[in-house]
DNA sequence: TGTTCAGATGTAAGCGCTTACAGTTTCGGA
DNA sequence: TCCGAAACTGTAAGCGCTTACATCTGAACA
């Protein structure tokens, strides 16, 4: 067989001794073609291995069927295990998903969320509500339908689905303020760009007001994400003397670090010292003690942005704002504060 | 402001009082146009907010800079890592990653290399050397470059990078017979579509028979992935009464599953039972005992994958199969064979 | 001052596909 | 047998961009 070239309609309308418009139709409307033309197109189309070239039927059709999702790290689970049944549920509706990530730069974002939209993207799944004004502008101009997950806030610009981080945050440091911890540290990943984060610190600071704590005894340290940035950062918290009787940390990778890391410097977990996560990735479980965290149903949240975000792209109506439940899970890290100082 | 369609070229054209064809330098090769003129069309690029379109501009130029790659599912850490790091690389070649995923199945990996591939990819990235003729052939008329990775063997036909799971595994079992194991119990992935988790199988056999223990001693279960699963696997071994005095488990998030499983019946690992894993995700420290399992360069293997696959798209030369080290990490999970039964 | 030539810019031909519109065939009914 | 509608199929005009080629400008040189 000789080396051919990449087949085109006009290759398979010549071998099937059709028009080019024949196969078009047999490819995108079967129905109006006889059935004897449809089954000659198609032979020729598997004789040939044909594909149809994705650019010149977007410029000539003008729709695309795909959906672009930005997330900061692929490395981070919850961001993966949402994807994942995003995906899933597109493509039970036709679509198919491109992902991208942006490392938690916006300039890389912004990069993007260009080269998403330039590759025809319908509409864009996005993280959070930070972003800067010029994506923004962009995506206003470009009037391309964004859906932002894992964030849940009315009065934002963008229409969003996720949970109340504030709130949910305010839920766990409630039970643990209530267990009689008054000497605070706080693990949290960088607030600069990530209003999760940021939403979460908030909240411990809220709830430690609520309960006439002074904002002295709260000590924060923003640290990357990862298992050993945890565990650094705990030591650092540690070595700085503060004597926390818990530590909140923004996500379970930080805390399963800073449990090992207590452990390894010889402080029990929970009876010295108390820490708790957020997300409850399957690593909260495995971890002794299994850890004390914040649910939050990122399976669900996948399923439910995929068919909101079609909704938008196809015009339909669609919820500016769905708020999912996160709930929190009371685990062997958190006990009550011991009297000891 | 008006609402306006997406801009043109042409409007941009038409707004700097140029031709299309010097915008179109300006964006592409800058350096030909004068200095004046470029200021002029770029200020007319922002003012419109202009986005080339990536379908007109691959139909006209026939190349995209975008590499697809996909992967059996973004739920597995080890392909997470290695996807970050393949695409941080891509990124700094100037190519975009487009990413979907196959959830192990067949047919919807055959249809995602067709999507991928009309949408441009100049190359793609696969797991594991398992495909159906059908999309071998496709990739071979349509002379995609493909690189397939997690998997090494010289002698397939597309080309590789990864390490040998059979010797990877094999190196693993002589560790763990050495220890005085004779009742082999086996974890594994579904092996149908997957030659690693084929390979490593086969390479517990091979061990076995080298260490002249008769296969009767050997008791395979196939699972899906999960923490869940491997519980739920590790359980039926026990129920089926084989009393394995090691069990190797297919990956790592299978072998926590089967640790959590046993503490639960109150089986001590490892003085009871030996357990392995495979991948060394971060998991296999968390969970305790620490896991002895197998470690993979993930994110070595995903940045070498994408210089070589950027090499290959690019015409320059390659090695056809690039094997990487994977080492045996000896961990708490194992220890030597009781001489109870 | 007249040439020459390099650099800057414009012109226009597609790239592969969809689809409005036009043309052809088939077939039932009068 | 003839006519019109219905069912197919073909023709051709773009979609937005790149790029070979043509054109134009002005500076350098004789």
């Amino acid at each position: 067989m000789t080396i051919r070239s990449v087949p085109t309609l006009d290759d398979v309308a010549k071998q099937a001794a059709v028009s080019t418009a024949t196969v078009s139709r047999c490819l995108n409307s079967p129905e109006q073609v006889s059935e004897a033309t449809r089954n000659r197109v198609n032979e020729a189309v598997n004789a040939l291995g044909y594909t149809p070239n994705f650019g010149a039927r977007v410029m000539a059709a003008k729709r695309t069927n795909t959906i672009g999702a930005i997330i900061p790290t692929m490395e981070n689970a919850i961001f993966a295990r949402g994807l994942q049944a995003f995906q899933d549920e597109l493509r039970t509706k036709g679509y198919t998903l491109l992902v991208a990530s942006s490392s938690y730069k916006s300039d890389v974002e912004e990069e993007q969320v260009r080269a998403l939209i330039s590759r025809g993207a319908d509409g864009l799944l996005l993280i959070g509500h930070d972003r800067s004004a010029t994506i923004m502008n962009y995506l206003a101009a470009r009037n391309v339908p964004a859906l932002v997950a894992w964030a849940h806030n009315p009065g934002a610009v963008l229409p969003s689905i996720g949970f109340d981080n504030f709130e949910a945050m305010c839920a766990l440091a409630r039970q643990v303020m209530s267990l009689g911890h008054q000497r605070i540290g706080l693990i949290s990943a960088a607030t600069e760009t990530n209003d999760r984060a940021r939403a979460r610190v908030l909240a411990v600071r809220h709830v430690m007001q609520e309960a006439g704590i002074s904002p002295d005894n709260l000590h924060i340290i923003e640290t990357e994400y990862g298992i050993e940035t945890g565990a650094t950062a705990f030591q650092a918290l540690i070595d700085a003397g503060h004597d926390p009787s818990v530590v909140f940390c923004g996500n379970d990778v930080l805390a399963v670090g800073a449990i090992k890391q207590a452990q390894k410097m010889g402080i029990n977990v929970p009876s010295d010292i108390s820490i708790t996560g957020f997300d409850d990735i399957e690593i909260a479980r495995v971890v002794v003690p299994e850890l004390c965290t914040v649910h939050v149903p990122h399976r669900k949240m996948g399923a439910r942005a995929a068919s909101i975000l079609v909704d938008m792209v196809e015009g339909r109506s669609f919820p500016h704002t769905t708020q999912l439940d996160a709930t929190v899970e009371i685990r062997g890290s958190l006990s009550a504060a011991s009297a000891a100082r």
